[in-house]
DNA sequence: GCGTTAGTGCTATTTTTCTAGCATGCTGCT
DNA sequence: AGCAGCATGCTAGAAAAATAGCACTAACGC
């Protein structure tokens, strides 16, 4: 199950301004959101997710800093496989596609070279 | 903006199942959810997303069954895009990092074979 | 024909989400 | 000390989502 099963629309919202910021206050996170709501609700918000356990919060200075209590990179790959299993039926090469596709004007030549090998290295494995 | 935002809980759910399945009644749209509520909750949610003009169902046979509005092709572009932002920070060579490691068991030699070839038309492409 | 099954439309109610507001406490300044 | 600024904790209320239930219609078998 993905991580983001379960959560309301805008615990949704917050969780993925948390991964993408990575430490935030609950100012900085409203700033983020796109349809911001009272500061007041960002931070109400914020509780329920400590008390769901998605994230928790930190001293820093002053005031509060949030942080999603998965790990990034856990995370990262229950979005993949989300993705995958919801669109593109356990075909990982039409993901790659839309990929290149959609990221087409930034990609850099190293991104695509570090691509490349990462794609050699599995078939090496499997070989 | 990804498609999912502004979505509540369930009615992501049941977009998700759709873009899954294609073409699903509702009782199938049920069944494909992990914690599946009434029957009638199920229809009611499917309503409103035809009121937001997410799904459009036709008769098919007796019954209705619901698809998506937004052509699976768009919408995978737009999930691909969000987990770009979400997570990999615009760094395209991520997700393929990600991406072969969720899906390492099931890799064909034809699905890596295929993944190649995109990345080196795009290389050519770009020269 | 008549009951049974499987579908639809609608409405009412409960639950959750979302929001705002106020009281409180700590810092730093003058 | 006393005040302004900013952050927290909490509570209450409005709005939206989720759910259940009932009335009605069309097909199917006996």
């Amino acid at each position: 199950m993905s991580i983001g099963t379960g959560l309301s629309r805008r615990e949704r919202q917050i969780m993925d301004i948390l991964y993408q910021g990575g430490k935030l206050s609950a100012a900085a996170v409203r700033e983020a959101m796109p349809d911001a709501p009272s500061y007041s609700a960002v931070r109400a918000m914020l509780r329920v997710l400590e008390e769901k356990g998605h994230v928790k919060h930190q001293a820093e200075g002053l005031k509060y800093v949030y942080v999603p209590t998965v790990a990034r990179d856990k995370a990262k790959r229950s979005a993949v496989k989300h993705l995958l299993d919801t669109f593109f039926a356990d075909s990982p090469a039409q993901i790659v596609a839309a990929l290149l596709d959609v990221s087409a004007t930034r990609l850099t030549r190293e991104e695509l070279d570090r691509m490349s090998e990462m794609i050699e290295k599995v078939k090496k494995e499997e070989k």
